[in-house]
DNA sequence: GCCGGAAAAATTGTTGACAGTTGCCGGTCC
DNA sequence: GGACCGGCAACTGTCAACAATTTTTCCGGC
C-alpha cells in the first residue's frame, strides 16, 4: 500500500522523479504487488504517487526497455508476462554470463572475497539443516551476486540482474526445490574451489553448469505442473489477459 | 539532415511518436550525427522534429536504458560516452554471449542457414582479394548476427546487437584493421566447420575466441594510440563537452 | 586586459488540459 | 435469446505552459 504523497516536496529540485518511480513500480512487481499481464493505469499510479503522469509515463518506457513491462497502442503499459520459451532462453544467457563472470573473477579474487564466499556456503549448509529454504534462497542469490561481482566487469554487474528479474516475471514463482539445496550447494563447493585455484576455465563450466542445472529442475517443474495441471498447452500462441480494475 | 515537419499528422493515431523518435536518435548516433558527450537538446530536436517534448523525453529515457543516453539532473541527456575499461568489459560479455549463441545453434542450425554463412564466408575472402574494407565489414557483421539468429533465442537475438550498438559509443570509431581480415576469417571457416558438425563446446570456444581476439586488435590500437597522440591521459575525470548550438 | 558577479537567456522537470481511442452499457432489431 | 449499434465513461498520447535551474552575457573593478 502507498500513501497518496508522503511528502510534497514542491520546488526543491533535487532530484528527479522518474528513478523513484521506477524503482517503485519494480519494487511493486518484485513483491507481487503488480502480477504479470496486469495494465499500469497511469493516472492511478501518478495520483498515488502525488505527482502527474509525465515522469510516470517516463518511468514506464524506461521499464519497457529493460523488459519488466510492454506497451500497447493506446492501451498503455502492461506489466510483461514471460513466456516458457523466454524463460528457457533466460538460463542459457544467463548461463553464459556466469560462466563469464567466472572466468574473469577466477584471475582476480581476492582472499577477503573468497572468504566472504566461503562463509557464505557454510551458512547454506547450515539453512540446509535446519531446514530453512527462505533463507538459503537468500544466500544462494547473494552467493551468485558475489561472483558477479568478484568478475570486476561493470557492464555484467548491470546485466546480470536485470536478466534475472525478468525470470521473476514468469507466471509461476517460487520455483525453489527443496530437495536441490543440498546438491545445489555442493556446486557452490566446486565453484568456490575453482576460484580459489585461479581455475578460469574450470569455474567457467561450473557455474554454466550451475544454471543449467537450475534450468533443468524448472524444466522438471514445468513438466510436473502440466501433467498434474489441466494442460495449458506446449505452445500457447497468445494469451495476454489484461483483466484490470 | 531533418525536415522541419513532413507530415502534420494530427489526430489519426496509428502509431506513437516514440519508437520514431527513439530509431532517429538511434540512427543519429549511428551514423555520427551526435557523437558521444554532446547534450540532446530536447526543445531544438522536438521543434525538427515538429512535435512536442513530452514524447521526446520518453524515447530518450528509453534510450538511457539501453545506455546510449546518459542523463544529468538539470542538465538533460547526453549521448553516452564508452570508455575504456567499459568498451574492454563489453568485449568480453560479448565473447561469452556469442559462445553461448554458438554452442546452442551448433545443436539447431539448418542446412540454410549453414549455405548463407557460406556464402557470407566466400564473400568474404572476396572482399580481402579487392580489397574491400567497407564490404567485408558489413559481411562480418551480418555473418556475426547469422551466429545470433541461428541460436534461435530470442533474448539473445534482441540482446546481442543492444552491445554491439554501446561498443560503438567508444570514443574512436573505426577499429578494422585491414590486416586482420584474412586470420578473421580464416576464425569464420573454422567456426562454420564446428557448427556444421554440431559441435556446440567447440563452437562455443571458437567464437569465444573470436571475439576475444577483436579485444586484443582493439587493446593493441588503444596502445600504438596512446603512444603515437599526446597521450590524453590514462584517467580523465571528466571531459564532457556539451558545447550545443 | 582579465576576473568576479549580477542579470538575462536558455533549458530542464513537471504540470494540467485537450483530443482521440478503447471498452462498456443499454437499447434495438432480427 | 442473441447480435448489432450508439452513447458514455475511462484512459492514453500529446501539447503548451510554468517554475526551478543552469548557462551565457554583460559590465564594473582591479
Amino acid at each position: 500500500m502507498l500513501r497518496p504523497a508522503a511528502h510534497p516536496p514542491r520546488t526543491p529540485r533535487t532530484a528527479s522523479f522518474v528513478p523513484l518511480i521506477q524503482r517503485e513500480i519494480e519494487r511493486m512487481i518484485g513483491t507481487g504487488e503488480l502480477t504479470g499481464g496486469t495494465r499500469i493505469n497511469e493516472s492511478t499510479l501518478a495520483l498515488r504517487l502525488g505527482i502527474s503522469r509525465g515522469p510516470v509515463r517516463e518511468a514506464c518506457r524506461a521499464l519497457e526497455q529493460i523488459g519488466l513491462l510492454r506497451s500497447e497502442l493506446n492501451r498503455g503499459f502492461f506489466v510483461r508476462e514471460v513466456s516458457t520459451k523466454e524463460a528457457l532462453d533466460l538460463y542459457d544467457i544467463r548461463a553464459g554470463l556466469f560462466g563469464t563472470a567466472g572466468r574473469l573473477a577466477a584471475a582476480i579474487i581476492t582472499m577477503v572475497q573468497l572468504r566472504a564466499m566461503a562463509e557464505l556456503i557454510e551458512r547454506m549448509d547450515a539453512a540446509i539443516e535446519a531446514p530453512d529454504i527462505a533463507t538459503f534462497y537468500t544466500l544462494n542469490n547473494e552467493f551468485h551476486r558475489q561472483v558477479v561481482l568478484a568478475s570486476d566487469n561493470d557492464k555484467l554487474i548491470e546485466l546480470y540482474p536485470l536478466l534475472e528479474a525478468e525470470l521473476h516475471l514468469f507466471r509461476r514463482r517460487g520455483l525453489v526445490l527443496p530437495g536441490s539445496m543440498r546438491t545445489s550447494n555442493d556446486e557452490h563447493k566446486a565453484i568456490f574451489e575453482a576460484l580459489r585455484q585461479s581455475d578460469g576455465t574450470g569455474a567457467a563450466r561450473l557455474l554454466e553448469r550451475h544454471i543449467l542445472a537450475g534450468k533443468a529442475r524448472f524444466l522438471r517443474t514445468l513438466e510436473d505442473d502440466s501433467a498434474t495441471e489441466a494442460r495449458p498447452g506446449p505452445l500457447d500462441p497468445r494469451q495476454s489477459r489484461p483483466k484490470d480494475r
